[in-house]
Parts: C-alpha cells; sequence; structure tokens
DNA sequence: AATGGTACCAACCGCGGAACC
DNA sequence: CGGTTCCGCGGTTGGTACCAT
C-alpha cells in the first residue's frame, strides 16, 4: 500500500485507514453521493473528492466482491476484451459486485498473457494446418525439442510477414512459404549464416546434422564456445555480417 | 540470510464529456 | 454559446509480498 501523505493542499493520499473507510461508508450510505466534491467536508475527511468516490465505487460499496474470479467471469470478460477492447466500465456492468479497476487489474495480471499465448497458438496451428512443415515427413531427423521455441518465433514471423503481404498476395502465394522465396522480395537474399544452418529458406527448422547444429548454435547464442569463435574469425565476420543484414529485413518487414 | 526480480493491486493522475451556470 | 465544474474512464505509478538465486 502507498503511505499516507499530505499533498500541498492538505489533502490526504495513499492508504485508506478504516477509520476513514467508516466515516465515507457511514455518510455514503445515509446521505448518498450527490456531489463527490462536497463530500470530503461533510463527512470530515481530508481526502479528495476524486479519491472518496475511488474508495466507494471499488471497496465500501454494498455488495462489492473481492478475491479469484470465477472462471465464468473471466470468460466474460475475455469476450467483451476480445470485442470492445478496453471498456472496463462496460465489462463492470456486466459483472455484478466487480469494479471496472478491479476487473483493469485482473486483465493486466492474469488474462492478457494467457490471451496472447492462446492467440498465438491459434496463429501458429493455423498456419501449421495450411502447410504442415516438410520436416515432419521427410527424413525425420528434426530435434524438436531443441528448436520449439525457433519454431514459434519463426511461426509468428511467418503470421506477420503474411499480414505485410501487398493486397494481391493470395492464400496460394502463404500457402508456399516453406517450399519457395514467394513472400521475400526478390532482391532480399536470404543471409548466407541461415542457409549454412540448413537450408533455412527452404527446409527452415532442420538441422540435420552436427555441422548444422553447431553453426546453429554460434548464430543463436554467440558466446557460448569463445575459443571456436576466435578460430572461425572470418566466418563470425559472415555471420555478424547476415545477421545484422537479417535484422534488418526483420525491421524492414516487422514495421 | 541477503539481494534482486517480478507479480499483484490499491491508489493516483490526466483527460474527455456531460451538466450546469 | 462559452466558461466552469463535476464525474467517470482508462492509463500509470508505486508499495508490498513473494519467489528465485
Amino acid at each position: 500500500m502507498r503511505p499516507p501523505r499530505f499533498d500541498k493542499f492538505g489533502m490526504k493520499k495513499g492508504a485508506w485507514s478504516k477509520d476513514e473507510d467508516d466515516k465515507l461508508r457511514a455518510f455514503v450510505q445515509k446521505n448518498g453521493h450527490p456531489n463527490w466534491c462536497e463530500i470530503p467536508k461533510l463527512a470530515g475527511l481530508s481526502r479528495s473528492g476524486k479519491s472518496c468516490r475511488l474508495r466507494w465505487m471499488n471497496y465500501l460499496r454494498p455488495n462489492v466482491k473481492h478475491g479469484n474470479f470465477t472462471k465464468e467471469e473471466q470468460d466474460v470478460i475475455v469476450d467483451l476484451h476480445s470485442k470492445h477492447g478496453n471498456k472496463w466500465s462496460m465489462m463492470a456492468a456486466q459483472l455484478p459486485g466487480r469494479s471496472d479497476n478491479e476487473i483493469k487489474n485482473y486483465w493486466h495480471t492474469h488474462l492478457k498473457s494467457r490471451v496472447n499465448i492462446e492467440s498465438n497458438k491459434i496463429r501458429n496451428e493455423q498456419i501449421e494446418s495450411i502447410e504442415p512443415r516438410k520436416a515432419n515427413t521427410e527424413g525425420g531427423s528434426m530435434k524438436l525439442s531443441n528448436s520449439k521455441m525457433i519454431q514459434d518465433e519463426v511461426g509468428i514471423l511467418l503470421a506477420v510477414l503474411s499480414s505485410n503481404l501487398p493486397p494481391s498476395s493470395s492464400t496460394r502465394e502463404l500457402s508456399s512459404l516453406s517450399g519457395s522465396d514467394n513472400i521475400v522480395p526478390s532482391d532480399v537474399t536470404p543471409p548466407r549464416s541461415c542457409k549454412q544452418a540448413g537450408s533455412f529458406w527452404t527446409e527452415p527448422f532442420l538441422l540435420d546434422n552436427e555441422i548444422h547444429a553447431s553453426s546453429n548454435e554460434k548464430i543463436f547464442s554467440p558466446l557460448g564456445s569463445t575459443n571456436d569463435l576466435i578460430c572461425q574469425a572470418s566466418f563470425q565476420d559472415n555471420i555478424i555480417d547476415d545477421v545484422l543484414l537479417w535484422s534488418t529485413f526483420e525491421s524492414y518487414f516487422l514495421i
């Protein structure tokens, strides 16, 4: 809680004491709240009207609920947020006993990340259904567990890239993503390091042998094996150049 | 046990719109 | 009709609790 303090007008700020809660509750229950600006004076509180209103709306008014949100409440919030965005007061109207502030906090701390994860999952599944990975049917040597995170990230990248295609781009073009360069402008050349790391552009996630695996490791974990990096300085230079180019390429398409 | 990082959440702040003068 | 006041909303802040190292 924020420790109590006083502003330049002598108004108290910070956490509410039980005494203040009692005063405000008693006053509002007896007189209502026709004018929040007058209430602090009339109730004998050194608080702003705004602060009183917030305290009442979020904690003191009757039937206000606290504690865990039920599954039904969570579903309502997710549903309404998907339809209307950050309309917390509207959500509060649909959830008796919940304040907009509490819903907002719950969204940011619990639901937002969950919804993001689920939407990414759905998006990746959609991409998978459009073009099942060749790796799953060819060779069968892909190291799934090691490359899962990379798959996820590249899946998101492909989805974003596809959303940046020109209007003329078709599903057919998207469907051939992993098999051709269709999404890449003809003047953009894939980084050499990506090619070296197992034909990135044609078989994006195949790490077929130890050489490919170690190359890939250097790309994504350049500090992993210092001696090797020193011995292979020229190779490393190429990697750095290519990673920079690749970053530029990503920025160009992701913005 | 000490320290740093992170999650949680109550409260604050600024703004826009409605109501009032 | 313009200015002022008040209300409500949504974004942000900051303190506490908890967890990991």
